[in-house]
DNA sequence: GACGCAGAGGATCATAACTT
DNA sequence: AAGTTATGATCCTCTGCGTC
């Protein structure tokens, strides 16, 4: 029994191209015979002539289910294409390399999660991440050492997207036995009383907090000041000190041995959360569905 | 089952031969 | 000289047969 087969379609596409049996044969390197037989074939499966002949050296036309065939012929190849061009982007997502960066806010609760979900929907990729402030961060993605950087307040910069954006609430991270620790809430002018725990300038949010205590006219008591936003979290969990940070982007869930109290007052400056790239560069396949699963994963967060 | 070879059948092109 | 016809070369497709 007959078949439409993919080398007999080949072929008719090719006598339509070439504009002859013999021409198509002489590309294909194969004999005008079996061409003229192949499209036979397929006339016989079709039921219809595809090709009006007039033998001898008349041009070879398209009869109207010619024409139909071709336009499935060529609807299929570029289907083909389509699908070879997915294909390979799904090889490219089977292994490769996603740069990112972060600043050291997000490093213990929401880096590791993120990557782990991804690395299990995306095994084999490998990751560099870098831990820095922002200013350092932007550098790098302005000279594409990196796909992508979580920032905060990134200073604008003509070689730098944000392609997402959202504010993080500034709360007061305090140990559970702390006296801040009942409050549902609490102002600025609470905290003066405690020892702070603060960031240096290498952190950006330390003009903001300096900022903010400067208008509220509180001298803060800085126990602690350090580069490190990871130290001035443990310490504050310790109950040394209190500390101001950004509030986790996720679920506000209290975490055991200390808790995130809100501060209500309008002089607290609430930080940026950005999502920076490299403007006008196209990233890898893997980096580009990376960049676009941050985005997810933080708009997801926004309304949980 | 697809292919190539060789030959048949058919049409065009260039040109020679012929007619007007 | 210009138009018409005859003819051979060339090109093209199709088909029968044997091969891989």
């Amino acid at each position: 029994m007959p078949m439409i087969t993919a080398v007999s379609l080949r072929y008719f596409a090719e006598v339509v191209s070439a504009g002859s049996i013999r021409a198509a044969a002489e590309r294909l390197f194969v004999a005008a015979s079996a061409i003229s037989r192949q499209i036979g074939l397929l006339e016989d499966e079709l039921g219809a002539p595809l090709l009006e002949r007039g033998p001898g050296r008349t041009v070879l036309r398209l009869t109207a289910a010619g024409e139909l065939l071709m336009r499935h012929v060529r609807h299929v190849d570029h289907e083909v294409d389509r699908v070879r061009s997915e294909i390979e982007a799904l090889k490219g997502l089977r292994k490769g390399h996603v740069r990112l960066g972060v600043v050291e806010t997000f490093v213990r609760e929401v880096v590791p999660d993120l990557l782990q979900r991804f690395n299990a929907r995306y095994p084999g990729i490998t990751y560099q991440v870098e831990v820095a402030p922002t200013t350092r961060l932007i550098e790098l993605i302005g000279q594409d050492e990196l796909d992508v950087a979580i920032t905060f307040n990134p200073p604008p910069s003509l070689r730098v997207k944000h392609v997402y954006e959202r504010t993080l609430e500034t709360c007061v991270l305090v140990a559970h036995h702390h006296p801040l620790a009942r409050l549902e809430t609490l102002k600025l002018s609470d905290c003066a009383a405690y020892g702070l725990a603060m960031p240096d300038e290498t952190i950006s949010a330390k003009r903001d907090q300096d900022e903010m205590f400067a208008r509220a006219r509180i001298e803060p008591r800085k126990v602690l000041v350090t580069n490190s936003y990871e130290l001035m979290r443990s310490v504050a969990e310790t109950g040394m000190a209190v500390a101001l940070v950004n509030a986790r982007p996720g679920d506000s869930a209290d975490m055991p041995g200390f808790r995130y109290v809100p501060i209500r007052d309008s002089r607290v400056k609430h930080q940026r959360l950005t999502l920076c790239t490299c403007e006008g560069r196209t990233p890898s396949p893997i980096a580009a569905v990376f960049i676009e699963t941050l985005k997810q994963e933080f708009t997801q967060l926004e309304t949980a």
